[in-house]
DNA sequence: TATGAATGAGGATTCATTCAT
DNA sequence: CATGAATGAATCCTCATTCAT
């Protein structure tokens, strides 16, 4: 795990407070413009203008334009962690559980689809500390389908072979991220509603397939 | 279809058998470079260095610098036809093709992960026609799935309801594409073989189970 | 008129006493350069060496090289206006006071040949609305004339049918800037005020002469 | 005089007549580009290609591209004084010959005006000898009107001082060119006839008065 | 002679970053 | 803390000229 901590960027700023608001700012106006324009053709100017504040007053919250994706990668997991949390409650059984959670995560999915294009497109350009920290976020969420799993194997609502958890859990978060990544295939043939149903089906047919 | 056929890049130089020589100099250097420097970040002096010619020759074969993006985006879909082309047998019953098509698709991917993400990652620099004209090649790989499908369903080896069939071929696209993107979590956990028997076996359960 | 109003070319700085004075050494940098190489041979690096600061900050300061032939142009037009003002005084009569006129005029020549000059041989590198606005204002010197010749109309000093007035004035202009174009064949031959002397002889006489 | 002899280009192609049609050739073509893009933004491609030939050949038959504009300058001169020659025709006085020459010149200025205007704004790009010679051709226009001069004061029918006739020769050449020079200007309220009806009795009237 | 592919110096412009005020 | 003018390395692209075929 050595490197995948939370990176701290350094700061001429001493008030705590003033650093998080100041940074809210630069990532709500970072995240629009490269979603518009990519992290490469967007320039520090605009990001500092559109943040409402000067270039110096910028670099007095960043060291360098690569902190800024960093800054907003890690907000948009962060976002993608909140409304996964939010949305999920705990069912009755496993199964349950895990099929809101699919139907939870393909809408936060739909909403947030260009940021997380945006984290799959510039990821690249992060520097290798922060890239790893970013992926390990990625992970996290992983997890989160991960835990649904076990639970649904203890109280017999999932039929899984342990060993399989891994990879249910990934295919869980690829059929999500592909209603993101191949959006414009998916959406000629099916609303999120036919997809998110008949993807869950698909999955949780053999996982609560009952062979009598 | 409007303004999504080939691109023609236009030429200073006459010779056509010369400029299909130095484009695929071009491609060559440029595949490397882009991978494993991003789009942005690599010049075109490399690239004309790597080609192993002058800047001023480069620029005998190409307009701009994104030409040789769309250039490398074309030779990669070319590449994946082909091998796909190569690898894939008629077999006996639309069931066995598709199985093995799957295998086929996911060994492709396999070899040419770094290209796979490339284009994801760099089409968003593409000129709007190019970029179309890429998208639409990609669409072309569905399709190999799509037909298999189709016969399958005729020969009665496959159960799928007709309107399903893009949404299997797209998730069979997928769960390769994701080999790709998700490779440093997936290999974690799981051998290429292994990963596609489990996803095979997901997808063709349903295609095949006899209800009795 | 539509499109020959002053141009006013975008900056990226903001104090405006700044940009007068950035933009007052640039044009006293790219005179002589223009002058002694011409403008294509001029490099934008030269204009920001000879004003005395770097090519990043002339940039700040213009948004291309064709705007500092503008400024330049613009300048000496200026400068041309303000020469002729200065030197202007109303005499008793409107004959008298167009003798003076012209001898200003073709003093003013004199002293700003080359600037004349580098007008006339790269205007036509200026896009096409900054060309009329810089047309407009060569005009607006022979206007002058045209205003003093009425004077002696009106007065009685001079008898010049009215519809030649344009063509008069014109004359004067071309006389004075005929001592820039010709000089290396006029000089050889005549002092410039000879040159004056025989010119305004030959225009005058016609304009004053009383037929009795 | 030293320098101002017709310079011989270097070539590297030994039939005389072939180097004459070539760059008979290359001076139609060029003499069009430079009018419409100006000598800098013409590029040797393509003044090649509108001569109807490579750009391999094109360096046959001048060793630059400078060579261009100055074999273009004297051919104009050429034209110039070919259409003079043919337009001019001995009168009984030298008065009339004179006022003849006089509207055969502004005429030949009318038709040439672009070509007039091209060497005005390039001449300053050719190297010094060259340079020389193209303005050595000058005066020898301005030769002509001298020689009408001198003619119309042996015979009587001009009174000029003879100090005054390169003044007034020049003056004939001035007026001429200015009909080319500030044609945006003189157009709006002049045609070619009223301009040179009202500049010969300009300046014939001094050189025609009998002071009785 | 004619061709046209190859060359690479050179030029305009951009933009991340710094630092004096 | 905030500002924004200054910097100059870096980048894309052009084009006159050469030379092997």
């Amino acid at each position: 795990m050595r490197g995948a901590g939370k990176k701290s960027i350094p700061t001429l700023v001493k008030d705590p407070q003033l650093i998080a608001r100041r940074r809210e700012q630069i990532v709500q106006a970072a995240v629009d413009l490269f979603i518009s324009k990519g992290f490469h053709k967007t320039t520090t100017r605009e990001i500092a203008h559109s943040s409402g504040f000067s270039i110096g007053t910028l670099y007095e919250y960043i060291e360098s334009k690569e902190d800024v994706l960093y800054l907003v990668c890690d907000h948009i997991h962060g976002e993608l962690e909140k409304r996964m949390q939010e949305a999920l409650v705990e069912s009755q059984t496993g199964a349950d559980t895990l099929r809101q959670a699919i139907r939870v995560f393909a809408h936060v999915m739909e909403q947030m689809d260009d940021q997380v294009l945006l984290i799959y497109q510039e990821i690249k350009s992060l520097p290798n500390e922060p890239m790893k920290y970013v992926l390990r976020r990625e992970e996290a969420i992983t997890e989160i389908f991960e835990r649904i799993l076990q639970k649904g194997i203890a109280d017999g609502s999932l039929q899984v072979d342990p060993k399989d958890v891994k990879l249910m859990a990934q295919n869980i978060i690829i059929l999500g991220e592909m209603w993101v990544f191949r959006r414009w295939a998916l959406r000629k043939h099916y609303t999120l509603e036919e997809y998110i149903e008949a993807q869950t089906n698909l999955l949780l047919q053999r996982l609560t397939h009952h062979h009598s």
